[in-house]
DNA sequence: TTCAATCCATAGTGTAATGGTAGGGATTCG
DNA sequence: CGAATCCCTACCATTACACTATGGATTGAA
């Protein structure tokens, strides 16, 4: 398992799209600038996001991205897992099962198990609706 | 946050050491055979724990490592913060805070905040009592 | 019709982390 | 003494990360 720039500027991007919903397209330079982000590498990101069916691109001029889905409906492991592959903080995975003869029966393995868990818990109990909401009361206490 | 192979080997070497609690020093070379660790890489994590004050060592002949506290004091966050530093699933470290301009006030961040939390109550609610126990009862199904 | 804005796709690149390996030194038991 | 062990530092090959570069395809508007 592992938590790299992608999560967090998609986080941020999708944040962005959440908070502009039921408006035009919101392209990727308007993005990258508002959230800071580099925008070649964003627009990466949000290729990897429309592929995952979490948003659609509309091209040409005037183009930009939308949410897919209602933004109640899309949650932070949706777009952690879009973007960083399936989760699962397992070390122990692929040949090492076998290698370390235990076959399965390995307690450190459960650890890891729970610990993916914890982490499924908190990241699908919060949806990019919730996100935008706290980010604009955040904005608005400034 | 990361999880790597240097916190599977040091676990693995830790739960070895837990088993053998009580009895004369184990030495690297044994837990790298039981546990399938390349012996020099475990001699690299065997000295990060020892700095990290959890196990200590018995040098020259007969020597080995032994745990420096009970196993039921030591817990999974233990050996994963001195192998891997400071828990924290913050992707958003450093001077990203101040890039983004949002100075903290970001809803992105509250996230892997929680996440770091889940991980740390998984982490810290199992010791190596508890996974020294649990393995041997696997081992005791086979 | 042309042009600029936009998305789309692929490839390249510098840095750092990962997961080791190598070689030898210091210490201690028998 | 010598074998076993821990200790220390350096090295190294591969991969992942975080971009950057280049150019093509599509579309709205002047």
């Amino acid at each position: 398992m592992r938590l790299t720039a992608k999560s967090e500027y998609g986080l941020l991007a999708m944040i962005d799209l959440a908070s502009a919903a039921g408006e035009s397209p919101v392209s990727a330079r308007e993005i990258s600038e508002r959230q800071a982000i580099p925008s070649k590498f964003l627009e990466q990101l949000l290729a990897t996001l429309r592929k995952a069916g979490l948003v659609s691109a509309v091209r040409g001029a005037k183009g930009g991205f939308v949410l897919e889905r209602n933004a109640a409906q899309i949650t932070v492991l949706d777009v952690v897992q879009a973007l960083e592959g399936p989760l699962s903080a397992s070390v122990c995975e692929g040949d090492r099962g076998a290698v370390c003869g235990k076959g399965g029966a390995c307690a450190a393995a459960e650890i890891w198990g729970e610990a993916t868990k914890a982490l499924k818990v908190v990241f699908e109990s919060t949806t990019l609706h919730d996100l935008a909401r706290t980010q604009s009361e955040l904005d608005q206490a400034v």
